[in-house]
DNA sequence: GTACAGATTGAG
DNA sequence: TCAATCTGTACT
């Protein structure tokens, strides 16, 4: 398992929304390791794109981590209650990140690998089946909570974090197994920007938000 | 000070 | 399909 660096980060934000796709959030809580695969992400590209937060090089006290270089956390709250997960992209000054929407559960740590291909073999005794193990993480809300995320990591680099990181295993993941569709809950950005393809998701994964 | 949106979720 | 939910944000 490789650590991402700053490198990772820098470069074209679609291409590394699709290239999050089956890399490792690790995060360490209490001693131990949280991990999950990225099976889903979407691209926000401010200051053009009007869903982004950023759109019109808007500045807010919110908003202010986009702006930073790839691989800074930028995390905020929605219905009160859900934090939104999402790393900057690209250069610094350039408003652009990518929200991670799903994740895959990993619990054992010693061969990734190798338990991937089987989401009905994870073998994990706290949880009698793959429903079960679905829910951890299979929506923007559910897996800042399954990592145990909130305001505290506003702004905190991935490239040089303690805390949280991204790892790869070397797994290439093909071009046909990326599934490119619209982004999900922007409908105020008009038909244009809510209908641009900039959500990315692994096909056939049972651990995506939905179809 | 205060109105209000909201990159969701879970139940039906 | 639809509404509950409630805090931070962005305005006055």
């Amino acid at each position: 398992m490789k650590k991402l660096s700053r490198r990772f980060y820098t470069r074209d934000t679609l291409t590394i929304a699709k290239n999050f796709l089956g890399k490792f959030i690790v995060r360490k809580w209490r001693g131990k390791k949280i991990i999950g695969k990225i099976v889903e992400t979407e691209a926000y590209i401010g200051p053009g794109d009007k869903a982004s937060h950023a759109f019109r090089n808007k500045r807010t006290s919110r908003n202010k981590a986009e702006y930073l270089i790839g691989g800074h956390i930028y995390i905020y709250l929605v219905y009160g209650m859900y934090w939104q997960f999402n790393i900057s992209t690209s250069a610094k000054g350039k408003p652009e990140c990518v929200l991670i929407r799903a994740l895959e559960p990993i619990f054992n740590n010693r061969n990734p690998k190798s338990q991937i291909p089987n989401p009905n073999k994870i073998p994990n005794p706290n949880f009698q089946n793959l429903k079960e193990i679905k829910n951890l993480a299979n929506g923007p809300g559910k897996l800042c909570r399954y990592l145990k995320l909130n305001k505290s990591f506003y702004g905190e680099d991935m490239a040089g974090s303690k805390r949280i990181w991204l790892e790869s295993n070397g797994e290439k993941i093909k071009k046909s197994d990326i599934v490119a569709a619209p982004r999900i809950g922007i409908d105020y950005a008009g038909k244009y920007w809510s209908k641009i393809p900039w959500r990315f998701y692994l096909k056939g994964s049972p651990f995506i938000s939905r179809i």
